[in-house]
DNA sequence: TATTTTAGAACGATCGTTCGTTTTATTTGC
DNA sequence: GCAAATAAAACGAACGATCGTTCTAAAATA
């Protein structure tokens, strides 16, 4: 449909690699990070994080013992704390990242469209897109909420809302134009969340069945629009 | 409308309290809980799981202490290991019993009743009810999913499968019978379950919202119903 | 050689688990 | 009916393992 991303564009367009993920942060928090090299400190950094995103994903951050981790990317137990003051520390690495990616994708996005079926559509996608480049970050950000310091833990759930909340900005201004079908803009905010949520809960399912990131995306704004049109009940 | 269930009815109905559940866990488990006197037993057990629930709900499994525990429950450490055998163990008393309670009680509430229509308010009414009424339960078997012994995690994926397959299989009759659109069942049962899984993992965001279970359960069947009827789009 | 980075032994705290003891409850003997 | 004896249950100190973290000496780099 008209304005439509693609995932092979949008993967391509992000270039989201680890190294290039871990130079950002290298760069953001050369205050913690005691490695001055930048090219020693993004290799171990990608082993470390990339280690650290498998086994938080098999078996959660509480359950990885720092020796684990050590053992995983390689990297020794005394110098993994040249890159992270504490464990605590290490989850704020892994976390911080991520939120700031799919902020600036999201709007990045739908800047400087005007219709509402567009920017629905291309919200939707970019999400959907983002958490699949992003799938252990994404799944790692929901798992851990709880055991975030309570800073981090504040800033997650404003996340949660505000990417819930462009969702209902876009609904209701549909509906105030008369385009959207009158309807609970917040309940379908959050459904809709829900639906881009379970896409990286739970890869193994949609993995298993060969439905592709495009397939559950056209589906998703199949079931949403034809809600969004459906004038028949109340 | 016709064949729905209200939720003081359900709760009336089920008369799932702790105390009625740690007793039907002491009958199915005589053989790992040391303990004899079905009152001492049901007694100290409830004070158990209770705190065990609220402590997982809090900072997670792995991060609870056995002495955490103690002292939230009032059971000295000694004590705790005469109704289980290890943490592990624990893990699985809580773990166990919610299924088989959540399946008695879609089964039940569909059986005899032919109406596609029905089946599928009922079925989704059922299970969100059931989140409702047992919430730590099912919270915990989403978030800890990842911390089963090998066989416990194998059971919560096929219980994952078999609930959505219960919703795919009311699509694909109500297909068959020509009164749903044809739609991908599959991912439309995926859909409703993760719309059901919100319900009980993001219940902070709900109650400040004040936003009902049944207000809940009304939205979600508009939602899917106006899907199904449609027969705009392809 | 001077500086940066790594390695892994060592430390105190805390973990799950065990076990000998004390407390509580029930049965027995008269 | 009431001690004494026995069984059931609760207790919490103690154990070895492992945790996060620190620190100093060795290795690598320039």
């Amino acid at each position: 449909m008209d304005g439509d991303i693609r995932f092979s564009t949008f993967k391509r367009d992000v270039n989201l690699t680890m190294v290039e993920i871990c130079r950002e942060i290298f760069r953001n928090n050369s205050g913690g990070i005691k490695i001055q090299k930048e090219e020693v400190a993004v290799r171990s950094l990608a082993k470390i994080l990339e280690a650290a995103l498998r086994l938080c994903n098999r078996k959660g951050f509480a359950s990885m013992s720092l020796r684990d981790l050590s053992r995983e990317s390689g990297v020794s137990l005394g110098a993994m704390y040249s890159y992270f003051s504490s464990k605590d520390d290490l989850l704020r690495l892994m976390q911080g990242h991520g939120r700031s990616v799919i902020v600036r994708i999201l709007e990045g996005v739908i800047s400087g469209i005007d219709d509402p079926w567009i920017r629905l559509r291309r919200s939707i996608q970019a999400h959907l897109y983002a958490s699949e480049v992003l799938q252990p970050w994404f799944y790692l950000s929901y798992m851990e909420t709880r055991n975030f310091p309570a800073d981090e833990f504040k800033k997650a759930l404003e996340s949660e809302l505000y990417t819930e909340r462009m969702f209902v900005d876009i609904i209701m201004d549909g509906q105030s134009r008369g385009l959207f079908r009158p309807a609970d803009a917040e309940l379908l905010g959050s459904a809709i969340k829900s639906m881009l949520q379970d896409w990286y809960l739970k890869r193994w399912k949609y993995t298993a069945r060969k439905v592709s990131v495009e397939d559950y995306g056209n589906f998703m704004l199949g079931f949403i629009e034809s809600y969004l049109m459906d004038r028949e009940i109340s």
